[in-house]
DNA sequence: GATAAATACGATAAAATTTATCGTATTTAT
DNA sequence: ATAAATACGATAAATTTTATCGTATTTATC
């Protein structure tokens, strides 16, 4: 019931991948797919997301790949996760009430579980977890 | 990414349906199916697995049902979880290691993780969530 | 300028998981 | 005996996740 996708692993890997190399230098999705044995073009999705929102930087064309940009200890695990996967709710109800159920009685319930995930997650870096 | 399923959501349904009841007295799968318009055999399936977990307990036959049986201030949310979902782990290598990745390099993070987010349900109570 | 190697990305197919239903058995008060 | 309830395995439907395909774009090198 609480699953990292594998859009989110990949990313991990790759990220953890590029932190052992020299800061200037750049990775190739291919390098990091044909390393861990991973879906080059999925794996690649996950960059281009990252890149996308400034944790990573593209440089196109031959020669091209991907570095680390952002300091990582400035991006909370929760910020990580909502970039890649949208908002973080444990039930739709959290964000948009599209609930079918008349007289709910667990929406109260259900947000109290959402904000201490939230809160926990609000509390750990990106820097921490792949280093 | 993060979840919680139907059957869980039922549970707490019916575990705080439950809760405004006499003591004594028994609810149906029947009436809080009506109740909160939520197919009556899933349900069922959630009451059925809280009882084998003795969380609530079931009397057989006609005027029989369900009633409220642990103090669900000494249920952690990590364990009501793991009761009805089965270990908590939000990638599987945190618990068998069928892991595909060779050389995979974030299983460390990942469990990491894990740690953490098990670490926040076991401080949350079912009485503090359902009340 | 042509080519090759890289990123970018929408569309769609395949696989896996979740959700729901069906059918039947069992229990027990009336 | 009957009716109302729980119990539960098997299977179908729906949804979500994962993967692939195809094409476009960018750019260093020859």
């Amino acid at each position: 019931m609480l699953k990292i996708t594998r859009k989110v692993e990949y990313a991990l890997i790759a990220l953890k991948h590029m932190q052992t190399k020299e800061d200037e230098s750049l990775t190739t999705a291919k390098e990091i797919a044909y390393q861990y044995n991973v879906p080059q073009q999925l794996l690649a999705k996950s960059l281009q997301q990252m890149s996308k929102n400034h944790i990573i930087e593209a440089t196109k064309g031959i020669n091209g790949g991907y570095r680390i940009k952002a300091n990582l200890n400035g991006i909370s695990l929760k910020d990580f996760f909502e970039k890649l996967e949208g908002p973080l709710g444990v039930m739709d109800c959290y964000f948009d009430s599209e609930c079918q159920i008349s007289g709910c009685n667990v929406k109260a319930p259900i947000e109290r579980i959402n904000d201490n995930i939230r809160k926990m997650l609000s509390t750990m870096t990106l820097e921490e977890v792949t280093q």
